[in-house]
DNA sequence: TTTTTCATGATAGTATTACTATTACGAATA
DNA sequence: TATTCGTAATAGTAATACTATCATGAAAAA
């Protein structure tokens, strides 16, 4: 039995947290605690004493809790692209494959998403892009951010999946625009659902899943878009 | 010449800000210099060293900046609604009228939206708005936020717009999703336009006004998928 | 085997943050 | 004249976000 590693480049830690138990621990750990107390009551003490190391070692992988949100939703986007690229690489139509794209990050067929990570909780790192994913970009610090390449990768996803949409429709304008409001929509219609119902058609009462529900309004959106 | 005065109901703080020289100038003053400093590096000791008064005397009108940031993204939204009220009122054409309220939303015709309101500096606030509202409820606080009336206004507006995209078409059935999702992307497409323009067709460099393209981008998104 | 390197742990310290509490002052009101 | 009330001044606390130093123990190199 196989395993994939999602390897993260260099720029996005001091030293590489994949290279050691430790390292691995803090990847692992953060995850859960913060998915626990949520970006803000988070921090390197807590993290270090659920561990049992310090936060002096946790400081020697990553400079602060925002790169370290960083690279975990860089990783999720990366495992995101690799569950992509295996699921549709086979598919020709580029319809079939926007919907396969949209199944995967809605979530839905989560046995399937769920591959065997050692290390890594795919629902508490998903749960954690939901909520705190929007706040790697929405700091003053974007700029010095993005200029160190480290939103490469959800870049590459959204061009990835709008190069999908030009394949449906070469004439259609938005590709990136839609691509990337489908991507935050992916996330906020669910948020909404569990905290601000009234914001959204999607509900935890309906037998349908959550998940699905949101799969749903992006699927008939996306091809009416393009039409 | 009137003047309008946005009344903003009780829970949102401790002793209403409106009251007295100083509740306005703290809600004056915290406008610009969450713009300048964004939400993280805003405290109220900085808020109070600006004012020229003390951390313990703004406590008395905000429990917190959270709740400040409350506070804020509210007016702004009652602001918003009370636009569309003004400048929709007369249409009776529910496609003419959805038109206007992107136009509103998107910031296109600043000029209308910039009525004279003392205190208040509409274009530092919207900024605070783009960057910084999503933090109001993206914390593990929402809940208990949400069961004090907190996002009521919020949620008014969307579903004041749900019932005009119900007026043109009674069988779309997702009209607060697509509103809720429209209100966020008016948003985050303006932000991505200026930060991480791979993201997003909407460009500053065009010689068209980022708010105009996303109004554009808005305006044709809405319509069909109303059809 | 000895030495060096190196990762981690242990400990301590600093500036700042997010508050809370107490008291005092000055203006308006009774 | 006395009282109330809003605000300022000051102080204090626990926690946060780091930085620095040094000890230790294991692995790698000599």
């Amino acid at each position: 039995m196989s395993t994939i590693a999602i390897v993260i480049g260099e720029k996005y830690y001091n030293k590489d947290p994949q290279s050691s138990d430790l390292g691995k621990n803090i990847v692992s750990a953060s995850m859960e605690l913060m998915d626990e107390l949520g970006f803000e009551q988070f921090t390197f003490r807590k993290l270090a004493e659920r561990i049992k190391s310090t936060e002096a070692s946790i400081y020697r992988y990553f400079d602060n809790k925002l790169k370290l949100l960083v690279y975990l939703t860089t990783w999720y986007w990366a495992w995101i692209e690799y569950v992509i690229d295996f699921r549709t690489h086979h598919i020709q139509d580029d319809e079939e494959k926007i919907r396969e794209i949209i199944k995967i990050i809605c979530h839905v067929d989560r046995d399937v998403i769920d591959i065997d990570l050692p290390g890594i909780n795919i629902s508490s790192l998903r749960r954690v892009v939901v909520s705190e994913s929007d706040k790697t970009y929405l700091t003053k610090q974007v700029d010095e951010i993005n200029n160190q390449g480290l939103f490469k990768v959800f870049k590459g996803l959204c061009h990835k999946i709008a190069m999908v949409l030009t394949g449906i429709n070469p004439n259609y304008r938005y590709p990136h625009a839609i691509a990337s409001t489908m991507l935050e929509a992916s996330h906020q219609q669910a948020f909404f659902a569990q905290h601000l119902p009234s914001l959204t058609e999607v509900s935890e009462k309906s037998n349908i899943s959550v998940e699905k529900q949101v799969y749903c309004f992006l699927e008939e959106t996306t091809f009416k878009l393009l039409k």
